[in-house]
DNA sequence: CGTGCCAGGTGCCAT
DNA sequence: ATGGCACTTGGCACG
């Protein structure tokens, strides 16, 4: 076997060769920079300032072609060669990615057994792991961030194993071939900011309280019952209670259930005379859902984020 | 700009420079399996025989450290040659990664924006789109598969655009720096096998009716019923209906008032004079479930997958 | 295609 | 840690 093609300066060692990734949770402790950066993104590809993840930097002098941003890559390599790549990234925080013929265990909440075939495995700093097929969004084996990642050599093989525990779980993937490998240096401080949610429908409501009914009078959310904390609570012009349940998208039956118990631990807990209505706030419901509705004596109001 | 450095031998073009990948569904059409299973499950379930995805078979005579198991890799490339790598893949229907900085627009039943950052993008050939930072197991954007996928250079940036219809949604990766970008030829006909499941707790009662309780027996599973389809109906010792619904994990409120549901159309549904019990069968309740269960005068069976 | 429901659901936040 | 619930939930099976 010829020595495996290697591009990339790689990183120094962040010590004595870390056996491994320890699961981290804290993120950038201190990060005090914009995380908005106001205008001028930088168009060449090397990083302003400071590389936090790195404890030292990159050697500068290599060309930007070879070890741009914080990348290593190879290609075909053997299995010691991708072992050690895998283990240095993990443990300079760097997120590895592994693609080529595997096979896959899983034992833990469940357990499966995935027979050879090629595969995208990723490894993140935070001791997640995904393995990916050519199809489908999600993973056909996955690992929850919090493992200790560890890949060794073993008999020719590159072996990946992600593990934790409460609950004990194990996922290991067997490589026969590792086409290629990555390791990438990332920095994100974005969190995105997501539009048409519950918490949107519910500031809309407040705002504007008649969209629900005129003369609704919103008193407190996430107001607490011994079935759970109400969305929205409050009275109709009339005084009676009012119980919204809301949802950002079309409803089945298990809304009406939850409306619905709502509804009765309130019945419970308020004084006798006191007349409770429940109303669910969602752009439709299901057939079913609009007959339990009925059944229930609850309402419906029809309205999106 | 020098030539980005490319390694791996490339594909034979699918066509005339495929515009964009077509989504594809198709997937192993006849999956039949009868919903009551008597016995005998398929053990194994490789798919025998043939490579579906790929048009034609590689150039085997590349030597294996270039093209090794179809992988075309890019380091540091300009947004041209990111472009063009990536549509060559995707009309290849290899799955294509790109790492590098980027923003992240997504538009459809909800909407969100993420500001620069460095990320992993995953597009998969059957139009699944994932992008991923260092962190959590979910990715932090994402499109569903069914989606058309389309990569250009715009003003010195490196744009993916994954859309789809029904509903309407489309997610835009804008990279300003590509550090990495590859194609990955996969063959994946393998599905996991996974083991203690609801289906597995159904089968073990199933066999064994007195796990439930002395003198229980099954009549159906799935049975209709006008709130849903019962997870095994049967009756007891004393010949009364008896419903079962069963969980593979400790279960909350949801799943009683998904029990009391079907009992309630069931008492409706049969003679007046027919009693029907409900039996939660599961690893372990909430007390909130435990509360709603007494409530309603359900019962519980503690019983593990 | 909509309806209903399971999932190794995951993630977030409360007690 | 457990609990209750939202999620661009995803995925499958069925009418």
């Amino acid at each position: 076997m010829a020595t495996p093609p290697t591009s990339g300066g790689g990183w120094p060692a962040p010590g004595p060769s870390a056996p491994s990734s320890a699961p981290r949770k804290e993120r950038s402790p201190g990060r005090c920079g914009g995380s908005t950066p106001p205008a001028g993104r930088s168009s060449t590809q090397s990083r302003p300032g400071g590389a936090f993840k790195r404890p030292t930097p990159l050697p500068r002098g290599v060309p930007s072609d070879e070890s741009p941003a914080g990348v290593r890559t190879l290609t075909a390599p053997d299995a010691a060669s991708a072992a050690a790549l895998v283990t240095d990234g993990l443990g300079a925080d760097a997120l590895v990615a592994l693609f080529g013929r595997c096979t896959v265990d899983y034992e833990g909440r469940a357990a499966s057994e995935l027979g050879p075939g090629d595969r995208h495995v990723m490894l993140k700093p935070d001791g997640a792991a995904l393995v990916h097929t050519d199809e489908g969004q999600q993973p056909v084996n996955w690992q929850p961030p919090g493992c200790e990642h560890d890949c060794r050599a073993t008999e020719g093989a590159t072996v990946v194993e992600s593990r934790r525990t409460s609950p004990e779980e194990s996922l290991v993937v067997r490589f026969s071939t590792v086409a290629h490998a990555a390791a990438f240096d990332v920095s994100d401080h974005e969190t995105p900011e997501v539009i048409g949610t519950e918490a949107d429908l519910k500031r809309r409501i407040l705002e504007e309280p008649s969209l629900v009914e005129d003369g609704f009078t919103p008193l407190a959310t996430e107001r607490k019952t011994p079935a759970g904390a109400v969305d929205v609570y409050g009275e109709d012009d009339a005084g009676r209670t009012v119980v919204l349940e809301l949802k950002r998208r079309r409803v089945g039956p298990d809304a009406v259930g939850q409306l619905d118990r709502y509804v009765g631990a309130l019945r419970r807990d308020l004084h006798a005379d006191a007349e409770v209505r429940g109303v669910l706030v969602a752009p439709s419901v299901t057939g079913r859902a609009r007959a339990l509705l009925a059944e229930r004596g609850l309402e419906f109001v029809p309205l999106t984020p």
